[in-house]
DNA sequence: TTAAGAATTTAGGCTATACTAAATTATTCT
DNA sequence: AGAATAATTTAGTATAGCCTAAATTCTTAA
């Protein structure tokens, strides 16, 4: 019997798994073993290894060839991480002059190193805030988070209009032509025109018009109701 | 010749020992391999087998039997990590609520997360201070270290006036007693009476009296010259 | 000066985590 | 269905760091 009780030291390493499968889950969903060495830049067979490590730990269940999913005990875990990863980018970005492209490789490394003292500290001088600069939503001390809706930006039709919430990806090219392009979270857009087969789309930014390929539009999670 | 070039990242574990090696070896001395390992809680075995690591890392210099310096390389890094550890440190009292005797283990795990970059921002934030909460001096960027001629309360003789510069320890308990005595970084003290054989000291501060244990009395560095 | 004792190093093991190459299982397409 | 392909796991290897126990070297004191 090697379940895993609450009061031991996970390594990074761990910690980093069950944040990607996390991620990649939306919480629920089996994971495959090569998403998850792509998610972490790691081979299948390393994978398989710390798989199974995991499971042991009663982190994890897995099916042989057939998929990971977090245990109640492995997602409480993810959801901690998650949680720190958030309020420490959100604290570079509004103490110590990160902008939302350079906070996340930072956080990265910080989220394995700081305390839950100094975590729930951060989140008093930010006032506790629910969502980071990405606006991904920050799970609570209990590991409650909310879940809206969001749609990609890429599967919005012609004529509707949205408001960006999430930019779904941590690279910081990305982020930043995003930004530069004046499509961040809590921006409205309308979609004017959108190419077929991955074709890029013409929006509406409070008048001004702007064109994003596939790729970008795909990345940007919206929401439908206007708040 | 596996000469460390400036780039290569360290483990967090070469990291403290070379920290540990500069604060053993005051910058030059060389340090005992049961020394390190009394410091850092590991076998004199454990010492050995990483001090050769290191050696061949071009980051110290190992005369066996004999014990071990840093090279110039191996300081520059020691000196970077105590900027870390003191900026931080700085950072935690200054902005986060902190008290002195609470930062040490905090700082200790940062120190090999935060990035170059991460550092800077929290010296800007604090002004470039140049001692820590504990009264140690920070390096600067070019490891620059201010070292004054520093006597440990428990050598002042009787009668003498003294200026409290460093308490020379990370253990909260001895911290937190220190402070609630009021001995703390800029704090002077007169001598009134010190007695033999490692004996308890009696000492005036700003006209109250205080009586403190040669243990304690031996960690408080203080400086002779009236600043 | 030599034997006891202290300090240090070597030898051999263990764990975590990664890798490559080979074997296995699943899936898909004809 | 059966073969080709894709996904996954297993086997074997490497590195970093730690450990204990044994061997070595240094120091000291009779």
């Amino acid at each position: 019997m090697t379940a895993h009780s609450s009061g031991e030291p996970l390594t990074p390493s761990s910690e980093d798994y069950l944040k990607a499968i996390y991620r990649l889950s939306s919480g629920q969903d089996p994971v495959s073993t090569t998403g998850l060495a792509l998610r972490l830049s790691l081979t299948p067979a390393s994978v398989s290894g710390m798989v199974k490590r995991l499971s042991e730990q009663g982190l994890v269940e897995h099916s042989p060839y057939r998929g990971v999913r977090l245990t109640p005990e492995g997602r409480r875990i993810a959801l901690r991480i998650l949680r720190r990863h958030r309020l420490i980018e959100s604290y570079l970005v509004a103490f110590l002059g990160y902008t939302w492209d350079t906070v996340h490789d930072e956080a990265e490394r910080l989220e394995h190193a700081v305390s839950d003292g100094l975590i729930e500290r951060m989140a008093v001088a930010l006032g506790n805030p629910r969502f980071d600069p990405h606006g991904d939503p920050i799970p609570d001390v209990d590991g409650q988070i909310v879940d809206f809706i969001h749609v990609p930006l890429s599967d919005v039709r012609t004529g509707e209009t949205v408001t960006i919430r999430r930019a779904d990806t941590g690279d910081a090219g990305r982020l930043r032509y995003l930004a530069s392009a004046g499509l961040v979270p809590g921006t409205p857009v309308k979609v004017v025109d959108a190419q077929p087969f991955q074709g890029p789309m013409k929006l509406d930014l409070a008048g001004a018009e702007r064109i994003v390929g596939h790729e970008l539009a795909a990345l940007l999670l919206c929401s439908r109701d206007g708040g």
